[in-house]
DNA sequence: TCAATCATTCAAGGATTGTTGAAATATGGA
DNA sequence: TCCATATTTCAACAATCCTTGAATGATTGA
């Protein structure tokens, strides 16, 4: 994840609409959901969702793909990864102290690692 | 962090200008940057910097405090540590494998970690 | 008090972003 | 082919954000 990419998808997720989207895909896991579900979850019209589907896109946090009449969605695990980690780079690097915390979050994926940090 | 801040964060992070001056804190470290300076390693005229450092400061990011003629800002490393851990927790709480790329990153504040994940 | 310095505020204008509803496109089944 | 479904695109308008330069406010030293 470069600058570019950074300053786009933290726009994208800067819209309360994208934000729910995002977290609606990501609970959704791999399967992803259809627009229009995503608009009847959402609460907002099809059209609506549709921007901003494509803006969120564009980010490069979301992917589409269709299948049969439908196109369905679904978060990109690894740019919302390399988000976090653009993020945590540039904290880490002048002071280190701003990731304990998140480390600790961190250390839910790795369980040898949680240990590590009782 | 909440929901309405980290919007608010992210908003405030998706401007180059921001996220170049969010950047340079960071690295100033808990001394800081009084406003001129910034402006000056920005490349922006002092209103335009203002304009800036006022967003940044509704965020959360960033603090100020004056000092004599100057105003000092720092970068507010609680907020930054917060709102990577809501970006985290979003993504760990669905699928946890968005956050095994973090958390090499996260590694490097515990050394004890970094062993961990070779 | 006066002037100099450092910074913010304000108003105006341009640029970008978000919302809406109508029209267009793509797909699959009768 | 014709229709229904699923979604996107478009144009218009509203709202928000960014930039600029001039005016204002705060602090310090002469």
């Amino acid at each position: 994840m470069d600058q570019r990419q950074a300053l786009i998808a933290f726009g994208a997720l800067s819209q309360e609409t994208r934000l729910r989207i995002v977290r609606m895909l990501v609970v959704a896991g791999p399967n992803g959901m259809a627009a229009g579900a995503i608009a009847e979850q959402a609460e907002v019209s099809p059209s609506n969702v549709s921007f901003h589907l494509k803006e969120l896109e564009r980010s490069g946090l979301i992917a589409q793909q269709r299948e049969s009449r439908s196109i369905i969605y679904t978060a990109n695990y690894e740019a919302l990864g390399g988000l976090v980690r653009f993020l945590m780079e540039d904290c880490c690097s002048g002071h280190p102290e701003i990731c304990a915390p998140a480390a600790k979050v961190a250390a839910c994926c790795s369980p040898k690692m949680e240990e590590e940090l009782q």
